[in-house]
This record gives structure tokens, C-alpha cells and sequence, in this order.
DNA sequence: TATGAAAACCCGCCTGA
DNA sequence: TCAGGCGGGTTTTCATA
């Protein structure tokens, strides 16, 4: 997804240079501004004011550490489809969701659930009963899970 | 998830010192040694040993900027259920889906289908095509679609 | 784009538990 | 022995023009 085009964003769009840059700090988010001028035969001083700009347009949102869950002690995961009662809104499930640290990602989606959740536990028992505790939520009418056995991209 | 702790993970645990220092990384990615080490109360050479051991723990794997989807024109999401031919292993169904610059992430998982892909396009169309392709994959037997209303959390 | 001052980084060496 | 602090030479950042 780095590399491939999609139609043209909102805004000036990116030229080669940014796109460029971007690939480097998503490969090495504290790279030196320096260092990522060499790449794209620009200075240090040229990069900076380029990621500022991406900055202020909101294309970069920020920069971050990436932490391996398994040896965070994260072990399992799962995703569970969530069936909420009549007259519950995203506002509402989002409120529910929220409380809960284990809860990785959530999606409204269209279908037969109303939204997806990504869950991160220490281990089955741990996820069993984060499970129970999302279930016993007002706005939750029931659920369907599933176990992630292995990652395969992402 | 930042604060709840998990179970003892392999190897030596984190102290409160690397967690406050993960969970300050993980809002600043390019923050600098001193500053973060003003907050645990560490030189900034501390600091950075302690992120060097954690690295080479695997506990870090890096850091990476944050770019907005929306931003660089990947306006649309999917997730994709993939329920495969018999005898069509990880490692093929990974083989396909790496093709794809589309896939953001795939996981397999238990329950009916055998994975679930998460898909990012430009816009329905390329949505569309993307998933065809995907259906049109030797491994593939058929799919289940739900395209991404709103993301809630993640 | 260039320059220069301030800040941050990185390395070896030392201390103390 | 292992984690943390100190000193300094080098690199990087960042606001000038």
C-alpha cells in the first residue's frame, strides 16, 4: 500500500518527494532529518519543512513506537462481531467500547453485525472474559467471535 | 490497553520505568531522550539504553510515522471474510494477499471462514475490483464482505 | 538555501548497588 | 554484573536572513 496510487486526495495532493519521505519515516519514524535528505537528494532544512507541511495538512498525524504485543504479553487476539439492540448509536457503543483497554480497534460496518471489534488479551481466559464483560454492555444485544490464530500481514 | 497489565511475559518483565517511557514513545514518537526522560525522572542517556535494550528485546520493533488514509485519497475500508479450498495452507493464502497493496492487514482466524482481510481502496469501485481479484485467487473459494461505516477506536 | 547558535545524540569511562 | 550518571566531540535541529 506504500508504493500504489489512489485517486487524487482532497487538497494538493503529494508529489514523488513527499511520498518519498514518507516511506523512509514509515520504515524509521525517528530517522534525522539529515538522513532522509540524502535519500531524496534534498537538505535537511528542505525535509523538515516538508514534514511540517504534511504535518499541518494532517497527512502525518504523528509519529509513534511499534511494540511487538506477544512479548508486551498480549498473546491472543480476536475479533467479535457485534449485534447491537434497536436505537443504539455509534455515540453509545463507542462510550461502551471505550472502557475497555483490551479493546484494540472498532468498526461500524455494514451487514449483518453492526460493528467489529479487534481484541488484545494476555490469554483465552482473559479474552473469555473481556468477551462476557462487552456482552453484558447495555447497548449489546449479542456477539459472535472469533479467535485470531496467526498474523498474517498487518 | 496502555495501562492494563498483562500477564508476566517471557523474558524479563517491563518495569513501571520502560511502561511510563513506551506509553510516552507511543504519543511522541521523535520525542527526544531528555524530554522523555524528564517525565520518569532519567538521564537522557538512561533513557536511551533502556529503549536500546528494549529494541533489542523485540519489545520495540521500531517506530513509524502516522499517516491519515484519508489524507493520502484511501478513502474506503473493508473487511473481507476468506473461506479458502480445502487444503489451501497460511502460507499460499499469505502469498496471494501479499500481491495486493490494498491489504492492510490479514489475519487467519478460527470460526467459519479461515481469514479475514482488512482492505483499504480509494473509493468503492477500486474496493470492488480489489476484492474480485481477490475471489479470483487460486486458494480463495469465496468471500464475505462488510465495508466500514465509521472507525470507532484503532 | 545557507548559516550559526542551541539542543540532542552517542560513546567511553566511572560509580554504586 | 548491570543499570545509571558524567563529560566531550559530533550531529541535528531550528530560527534567522
Amino acid at each position: 500500500m506504500s508504493t500504489h496510487r489512489p485517486t487524487d486526495p482532497g487538497g494538493a495532493p503529494l508529489d514523488d518527494t513527499d511520498r518519498l519521505l514518507l516511506e523512509h519515516l514509515s520504515k524509521d519514524g525517528r530517522a534525522s532529518y539529515a538522513e532522509i535528505g540524502l535519500l531524496a537528494n534534498l537538505s535537511a532544512t528542505a525535509v523538515r519543512r516538508r514534514i511540517d507541511r504534511l504535518r499541518a495538512r494532517g497527512v502525518v498525524r504523528g509519529f509513534t513506537v511499534v511494540l511487538d504485543p506477544a512479548l508486551l504479553g498480549w498473546r491472543t487476539e480476536a475479533f467479535v462481531e457485534i449485534y447491537c439492540r434497536e436505537r443504539t448509536s455509534p455515540e453509545e457503543l463507542l462510550a461502551s467500547l471505550r472502557q475497555f483497554p483490551e479493546v484494540a480497534a472498532a468498526w461500524t460496518v455494514t451487514g449483518d453485525p453492526d460493528a467489529l471489534v479487534h481484541l488484545r488479551a494476555a490469554d483465552t481466559r482473559h479474552l473469555e472474559a473481556v468477551i462476557e464483560r462487552i456482552r453484558k454492555e447495555p447497548g449489546v444485544q449479542r456477539s459472535r467471535s472469533s479467535v485470531v490464530l496467526s498474523r498474517l500481514i498487518g
